[in-house]
DNA sequence: GGTGAAAAGCTAGCTGA
DNA sequence: TCAGCTAGCTTTTCACC
């Protein structure tokens, strides 16, 4: 992956409904080489999909929340007992005296508590943690611009 | 925004590359349809935008940790201040003993330390704490069925 | 709001370099 | 690995329901 790839990288991170055409000319390709980056870079891995970015406030997700998950056993198994409950966004296995963060987002204070009801039902925690966020100040991705030590797009 | 809407926003989720034809089938619409509904959810700011989803570790991202920001001042206007690391992914200020939360992505821990030594550098930053992760389990984002009570998709 | 069809534009494969 | 070409889709708009 040389620059040119970060390149595509950044710009389809910022907008992927850009034509291939658009997409040559911002990184000096033709729109015919731009694709095949592109598509080798999906083969690779390296972009795991595209996505749209829904707004959480508009189904339901206005309260967000970071959770400290302690637990009387190991963890490391449990990402699907995690994983069943929708509301939970992340889920990491952590270095420090807590087991498990994870981040949920629910529309109410109310589900959030329910959240942390199930959480609690989950084989091994024997306790939970809420940090509840008052605004978010922004939410982004990693920028494929800073290995070769580029600005940010 | 009815359940139609919601359906719409589960699948460009998964994957916003389908053409509308298939988007319209997927939700029992026709192709021009669903565009005119896509269009409208874009308008509105439900659709934030669509992106593509890189890997973070193919771009020098592969040490994730998240870090508590102490101050001794009202951080609730320093986004800018975090927003120029460009290794902060996202910033949220919280209810707490801390006052903000920070996700840092870097390709190693050395850079993580600079991180934090550029966190310290802003403006009433009087200590962190960082949490460093050693597996994630998943990170997805808000499912817009949860509102109406479907199952997930 | 929805449908269906037509025109403009794009993607994705191939070839030659 | 790239540029140029082309056939086949897709997007986008339109009149009509």
């Amino acid at each position: 992956m040389d620059h040119v790839d970060r390149l595509l990288l950044a710009q389809l991170q910022r907008d992927a409904t850009q034509s291939y055409a658009v997409l040559g000319q911002a990184v000096g390709l033709s729109a015919g080489a731009a694709h095949e980056r592109v598509k080798k870079l999906r083969e690779r891995g390296v972009i795991r999909r595209t996505a749209a970015e829904v707004d959480p406030a508009a189904v339901g997700g206005g309260v967000l929340a970071f959770v400290t998950v302690d637990s009387t056993s190991w963890m490391g198994e449990s990402s699907e007992a995690f994983a069943a409950i929708p509301e939970v966004l992340e889920a990491h296995v952590i270095a420090g005296s807590a087991s498990l963060l994870v981040k949920v987002r629910t529309a109410t204070t109310e589900q959030l508590q329910d959240v942390l009801r199930r959480i609690y039902g989950v084989a091994g925690v024997s306790g939970t943690q809420a940090t509840v966020v008052l605004e978010t100040f922004f939410e982004r991705q990693v920028s494929p611009l800073l290995v070769d030590g580029d600005p940010p797009l």
